[in-house]
DNA sequence: ACCTGAACACCGTTCAAGT
DNA sequence: ACCTGAACACCGTTCAAGT
């Protein structure tokens, strides 16, 4: 039976979380087709294309933990009246939930960073977060910008977050870099290291923290 | 006359700014220099080594504009009485001192966000931006998560700005992706959309205000 | 110390031609 | 509709050998 476009994107999808993105290419896709290299482009535009499908997926995975607000054309599978946790809950788990998409896949950060082109699943999160943040108060300029900064911290923050994860990048003797570390030009850097750093959850945690309190407290009540 | 590393990085640098991340290739910096490829890898261990050492250099140039904290060890250049900004107004301009600096290279920011292993810049922009915000009264595992936060931010932001830029995800004719925009599904990004947008400078400035306000007001006085 | 020549093992993409 | 064969124009990296 012929190889549809779907398995060309799923058999991307497997090798990407074997072997990251770096080894994604165009002919292993093909090889764990059993087809040709040129095969793929009869289904595929582009390995752009390849990737942005990629990506809006990865992004796809996190929509069950967001919060639809109530402006949405979802109908709702609860009850209407169901306990609905305040903005600033609902953007926490919000951001939470994209955080824990992009850490499903090796590299799945870079992966929504380089080509989330607004793929249809980024569309419904940026509208999804704006929507929460007009619920939270914000007028409506604010509210997009809002959304916009939670996105782009979280995709920064599990950039560096799977970076520093991959064995590339990681001299797994020494916690903090080695390399000369003066000790005295950094005097602020080695307090905290001092102090004992957070780890990536509770960090993340944190900034999430700072960045919701900071939306909410902008908000004028709406009624 | 020999050509050293200096002239390698030189060379890679300036392709970068002609061709963006994608163009840059070991060879087209052989060409550039009048040599061959091999020799290329006389002077540098590796493709990664030459970026991450570009990357350092990025973050490097942003560093004039990020203020010095007064814990740093670098001797002030101007007498220690001078008139100081508060450590907000210290913390925002350091978030756009960051930007620009990215923003000052084709894809700056993918470059820093794929290759600052902690390069010595990218240790000292840690250092200076967790203590801003100890002087702006966050306690130390605090602060340094804020400074982490912010170039999170500012990282995911100039990402998606530059990709905006970018003639390869980009349809000149419609401003917003035309491929069946959905308006009725996507209730909160129309209205925004009706409203008019701002533009990355000032979407950009609000997000910083954001954070920098939720930075500072966690915050308790020191003394 | 610095470079060449030449190879190795890969890439993405295109396209006539086949079935 | 779906794929093969084969080519084109590239990659990063290594390494003997030259000077």
């Amino acid at each position: 039976m012929p190889v549809r476009r779907a398995d060309v994107i799923d058999a991307a999808m497997e090798l990407l979380d074997e072997s990251g993105l770096d080894q994604l290419s165009t002919r292993r896709i093909a090889d764990r087709l059993g087809v040709r290299v040129g095969a793929i482009y009869w289904h595929v535009k582009d390995k752009d294309e390849l990737l942005a499908e990629l990506a809006d997926r990865v992004v796809g995975s996190c929509l069950d933990g967001v919060p639809v607000p109530d402006g949405g054309a979802e109908p709702p599978t609860a009850p209407p009246s169901a306990p609905v946790a305040d903005p600033a809950a609902r953007l926490t788990a919000a951001a939470h939930a994209v955080r824990d998409a992009m850490l499903a896949h090796p590299d799945g950060a870079a992966l929504v960073a380089g080509h989330a082109v607004p793929g249809p699943n980024s569309l419904v999160l940026a509208d999804r977060l704006c929507g929460i943040a007009r619920e939270a108060g914000l007028p409506l300029p604010l509210a997009a910008v809002a959304g916009d900064t939670l996105l782009s911290y979280v995709t920064g923050f599990v950039l560096q977050e799977q970076r520093r994860g991959d064995p590339l990048h990681h001299h797994p003797n020494t916690s903090v870099p080695a390399p000369g570390f003066a000790p005295d030009r950094l005097p602020h850097l080695a307090a905290a290291l001092a102090e004992g750093l957070p780890d990536d959850d509770t960090a993340f945690a944190a900034g999430i923290d700072l960045l919701v309190t900071a939306v909410t407290s902008r908000a004028r009540p709406r009624r």
